[in-house]
DNA sequence: CCGTTATTTAACATTTACGTTAAATAACGA
DNA sequence: TCGTTATTTAACGTAAATGTTAAATAACGG
């Protein structure tokens, strides 16, 4: 099961955030890929990448000393699926506005 | 401008999303309601709410000597977004099921 | 087997986060 | 004005997060 404020404090450091954005375009990619794109040691994003495992927001796949990273999008749709459960309350004046605009244009 | 690193950092502390669902299930509340719902001190509430209005995540209103919070519908709609950016990603295979049985049932 | 490459783990320093209690503010009502 | 209530700020301790460099692992290709 994943645990909400986990995969949010993952997100919650730009480092890990681009990197779950660059995995999430263009799809797994091995740690090395990673370290390059960042200016910071291998051992940093390394860890990184440890946090974001830990959170269930990538899986790891070994191939030969490589170490493929890629996005689980069953995380993404927690953090979807979370908003959506509480949609009534921040899509709330939009909904009105849609319901107004295609439904019930009846008040002034 | 809501930055998104600030925000999944102010709902990664399990006291913090609690409050923010909180307050979007009940509305506006005053700091004093949220203290009684938590096992914790006045001014660890209070600092934790501080967290989420730097975080954009809430707003505050002044009553007397109450500070009434409620959840800014922009900051959650910020989250909402940033998933749907990247839904190409995380809802491929769902989408491509949805498109098999809606539209194209061609293949076996 | 050996040196090279890819990546992680260990050890360490520093900053940030979070909780506590005590004190400060500010509005309220007698 | 004074004591009470609501809330925040200050001061402090401790734990967690993050980066660094050095060392450990492990697979690769001669």
């Amino acid at each position: 099961m994943i645990k909400l404020t986990k995969t949010f404090a993952a997100l919650a450091d730009p480092t890990r955030l681009r990197m779950v954005e660059r995995l999430m375009g263009e799809g797994e990619l091995p740690a090395g890929d990673l370290v390059s794109d960042f200016e910071m040691s291998g051992p940093a994003i390394s860890r990184h990448l440890k946090v974001l495992r830990e959170a269930g927001l990538v899986s790891q796949r070994a191939v030969g000393t490589h170490r493929y990273y890629a996005v689980r999008p069953e995380a993404m749709r927690a953090i979807s699926n979370w908003t959506m459960d509480h949609r009534a309350f921040w899509a709330e004046s939009l909904d009105r506005l849609d319901s107004l605009l295609a439904l019930d244009p009846e008040e002034d």
